[in-house]
DNA sequence: ACATTATTGTAACTTAGGTCACACAGAAAA
DNA sequence: TTTTCTGTGTGACCTAAGTTACAATAATGT
């Protein structure tokens, strides 16, 4: 686990760090499209994504759901931590969408290392910020694009975070990410392939000049 | 200072912390409508509100706007946070509602107290947290909401950190706010008053059964 | 008082995006 | 092979919300 440890966050720990978290941290790994954590369930730790993508999500009453970001290698979720200092329920759904490894650290330590470490500071500091603009950025594109502009983000950021210009998702599952309608996705992404942009197949989209 | 400090912040923060503020902080006062800081702007320091409600908003490249949330008495502003340590700009715009009261701590400090007092450690991370519930909520409404219920929430919300049950903003006002257009608003409004829920007079909205 | 400006009400129209219905194709199963 | 599913394409239609235009009214300034 160390080496994994170092190679992920050895630029931002300090070695009693590292040796502290590879103490009490519990590696996990988890395949492709499992669930990590869902909508109203309590908080077991803090997760430290060593590789893989997790995918961060909403969902309302009338199981509408809606794609916040990705957690990517080096990340943590901000959520969790703040869910677990206030003894309260999860408000996202987080899902593999990768296979994904992760060290989940016990709560009680990632308190305690705040007053302990700088380092360990900085990260959890860095990391809330992070996720308040990625926050941003869905509620701009939200706000302020159209549809197709949104699935063209969505394509992108997708793609860069699977490092594949394949995007191996149905129309369906677009829609569900983007809270849309399947029709409307299919519709649109039509267009972008007249456009030159993307090739559709069955299963998978090609992305060409995005 | 003391006296102010301590009424709104007593329950939080242990005395010798509260007199580290008292020591740092600066005074200030703005009146309704001023601009605290702007986007893009870098930030001066860590605002504590004693008083009053601050509206912090996003913008996007054409000048639309969106309300994000409220900050009311003992609230903080997270962005501001992320941006001190991060040496980035403000990602938002925030405007006094109502006169206001705030303490102005110097960056140094907040990241001082942090390992140096327990209660300030909650204090901030209970504010992110705060923070990240309110974004998701204006995602949600966004995303899961129809512009009635929108509107509705708003007003509501509007109403509640005023304390006043009539809202004194144009239907203008009320359109920047929720990002869409007057017309839209004044509708929707019209509808709402046929319900009974609400009366409409020039410059304000009376708020009857919500 | 009168002129000016800001605010609101309303009608007519456009558009993005959601809904419904169904055809069709490729993959998988029988 | 034939059948069954699942995913995609398309046309017709509906609705929320944005746009344009303009009248009517209330507030403000001179």
């Amino acid at each position: 686990m160390i080496q994994e440890l170092k190679s992920s966050y050895g630029r931002f720990f300090e070695e009693g760090l590292i040796n502290e978290i590879a103490q009490v941290g519990t590696f996990k790994e988890v395949p492709a499209g499992e669930m990590l954590i869902d909508i109203g369930e309590f908080i077991k730790g803090m997760p430290l994504l060593i590789s893989g993508v997790i995918k961060v999500m909403r969902e309302d009453a009338d199981g509408g759901e809606l794609l916040l970001y990705y957690l990517e290698q080096g990340d943590t979720c901000s959520m969790t931590m703040s869910c677990c200092m206030g003894q309260t329920q999860s408000e996202i759904r987080a899902v593999a969408e990768t296979d994904a490894k992760l060290i989940m650290i016990p709560v009680r330590k990632m308190e305690e290392w705040i007053a302990k470490y700088r380092s360990w500071r900085n990260f959890v500091f860095e990391s809330y910020n992070s996720r308040l603009n990625e926050l941003l950025q869905t509620i701009d594109s939200m706000a302020f694009l159209n549809m197709d502009e949104r699935l063209i983000n969505y394509l992108r950021e997708k793609s860069r975070v699977n490092e594949d210009d394949i995007i191996h998702s149905t129309h369906q599952e677009i829609a569900y990410d983007l809270h849309s309608a399947r029709v409307v996705i299919s519709r649109l992404l039509k267009k972008l392939e007249q456009m030159g942009k993307i090739e559709l197949h069955r299963n998978h989209i090609k992305i060409l000049d995005l």
